[in-house]
DNA sequence: TTTAGCACTCAATGTATTTGAATGCTAAAG
DNA sequence: CTTTAGCATTCAAATACATTGAGTGCTAAA
């Protein structure tokens, strides 16, 4: 009972802290939520949970906030995982959709799950080492110039465009194509970089202005070991009451959002499904919920949801839950699907 | 004399206010630019200034500030029209790389431009009037996915990535699109959409699953006509003293700056270089200023600098007038150079 | 035409005072 | 031993009020 009651304590107070953003007393505390102790009562369990690192209070005679301990606490004991079903609907419209690769399908998830929870939404691809390289080609363009499109096995598409000082040989071009595709098709990009040496003596063969064609390769090379990550709904963040009126707070968010530091943060939650809230040094007020992403082909992406630390993570982390879960149910399936062999009408020609 | 003076008050109030952001008064005006004459004359001068139209209080007793048309007269009549030395040397320092795209030296001397005025600059290519279909190639991926990659004859890259429920026939598909590609190639990519009736017979007659495919690129097609425009260095407006206290107004002014209301501004600057002051309804508080930029193959493209209302409208507008100069000088030289039919070294098959 | 001088305005700043939501603690009641 | 009533206390936020100073407009003299 004592227990029980200190716990319904603590919700409470997360609970109504993330909805009002304001410290939390024990009068409004029985007064809104109709709890059957004194005042006097609350107090004491608040300061006893004060005393345990779960609450904080902002001044001396002030009410309590959740510490990050209290959101943790709250997190892993007494969020009620519950899922909006407007979620799950969206999520079943979307995956009913046919013919979607797999990048359109996370996309639309991580918009839906923006939307949803008015939190901006970061999806990380799967890394460099999982993904391969399955094609190069180089078109030429009028103007002496020419642009290498790379494609990977899961349909990632990087692109360079260069200028030749002389006209390109569309054959020998072709040719030399052919054979630097043979040499890398299928090297994890994160090794591409290492493989420029093996292919300069093939451009220099075939290719006057070998080192033009080399950069550029580089150039995509060095663009696609970079983290490919994509952020969605980052102005759900604008609309949040703790950044309103502090422009300089909101700038410091954004440019968070856009800086590798958060990478970093992201992959430290090694878990499935972790918070990581406001750590004082990288990112003040900032919280993100994270969540691995088993896909097709035995890669791995992870879908973030990052927000102000005061932010409804039983939403939050439920939304996550359930769409990481449908999803990887999803890929599953399709996967499972015997691969129709059937071959394609064969065109006679004309 | 007597118009020479009352500019020489206008030009110094703008620029004086420019630089602070403060109203201006009388007496300051005097102090900091040893004028010789009293305060009184130039209240005068003020108040005649403000009666045309060109000042503004902010309340009965406070100094003046530049309305939109005192700002418009200053950019038309009084600035200095002086290039920052170091935006010259970076410009050239960037030409003088070779083998360097179109697209890169734009977007390069967009980022210079950016740093050297600290606004964001909008890069908008050339419409989808003039950028024609290059080649279309659908690579084959893993899990009976495919992903088509749309090129357009200036370097500009669309892809799609779908799934074929069916394997795909790789010959069958090659043929199928030296087909399309030889039936669109030279589109204009603005009228591809149209186009798309025409093609889908031919692939109902090469693919099963014709569809999907018809799907992807119409999507495609469609990302296609969607104005291309890039953004560089929206974070310099964050140090703007105007926006650092007002979340609320940041806000609004990165919503716009990814708008499409923002095109049409841009849009609407027909002439080469313009200035478009704070127009209450769409983008108060933020001025465009754009310049027309011709590019190889007889296409157009816009470079804008956008920012505050109170900007170095000098130092922006000169900035914008000499980059746009230089590229041109730089690209017609290079289309002049004769088109060095010198084949490529010759590869005998090994 | 210019300027000195003066009365006046008003945002910004500073200082006190009040208010009220909160606390902690103590002592009595359950 | 737990809960609660009651009371002194704290402190941010609101309110009111006075002060300051940079600015204006106007008038009358140079």
């Amino acid at each position: 009972m004592e227990r029980n009651r200190r716990d319904l304590i603590l919700k409470h107070i997360v609970e109504h802290f993330i909805k009002t953003a304001l410290p939390v007393g024990s009068h409004t505390l029985i007064e809104t939520y109709q709890l059957p102790f004194s005042s006097a009562t609350i107090r004491n369990e608040m300061l006893s949970l004060e005393q345990d690192g779960l609450l904080e209070k902002t001044h001396t005679s002030s009410g309590r906030i959740p510490s990050s301990q209290g959101y943790q606490y709250y997190v892993d004991h007494l969020r009620s995982k519950s899922v909006d079903e407007r979620i799950k609907q969206q999520l079943q419209v979307m995956l009913s959709q046919k013919t979607q690769s797999v990048t359109d399908i996370i996309q639309k998830s991580s918009e839906i799950l923006s939307n949803m929870t008015k939190l901006a939404s970061v999806v990380l691809g799967p890394n460099a080492q999982q993904e391969k390289l399955m094609s190069i080609q180089v078109t030429p363009l009028e103007n002496n110039s020419a642009t290498a499109v790379f494609i990977t096995d899961s349909g990632y598409v990087e692109n360079k465009t260069f200028v030749l000082p002389t006209n390109i040989d569309k054959e020998a071009l072709a040719d030399c194509m052919n054979l630097i595709n043979k040499r890398l098709r299928g090297t994890p990009v994160a090794n591409l970089s290492e493989k420029m040496d093996a292919i300069r003596p093939i451009l220099e063969d075939y290719i006057v202005e070998h080192d033009a064609v080399y950069q550029a390769f580089a150039q995509a090379f060095i663009n696609f070991a970079s983290e490919r990550l994509k952020l969605y709904g980052k102005d759900s963040l604008f609309n949040q009451p703790e950044f309103a009126h502090d422009g300089d707070k909101l700038r410091k968010i954004l440019t968070m959002l856009e800086s590798p530091k958060l990478l970093d943060e992201i992959h430290l939650n090694k878990n499935s499904l972790t918070v990581n809230i406001g750590n004082a040094e990288s990112h003040q007020d900032l919280s993100i919920v994270s969540s691995k992403l088993k896909m097709p082909g035995e890669k791995e992406g992870r879908i973030a949801l990052v927000g102000p630390t005061r932010m409804d993570y039983d939403r939050a982390l439920s939304a996550l839950e359930y769409v990481t879960d449908m999803l990887e149910k999803y890929f599953e399936k399709n996967a499972e699907k015997p691969t129709d062999k059937k071959k394609e009408k064969k065109h006679e020609k004309k």
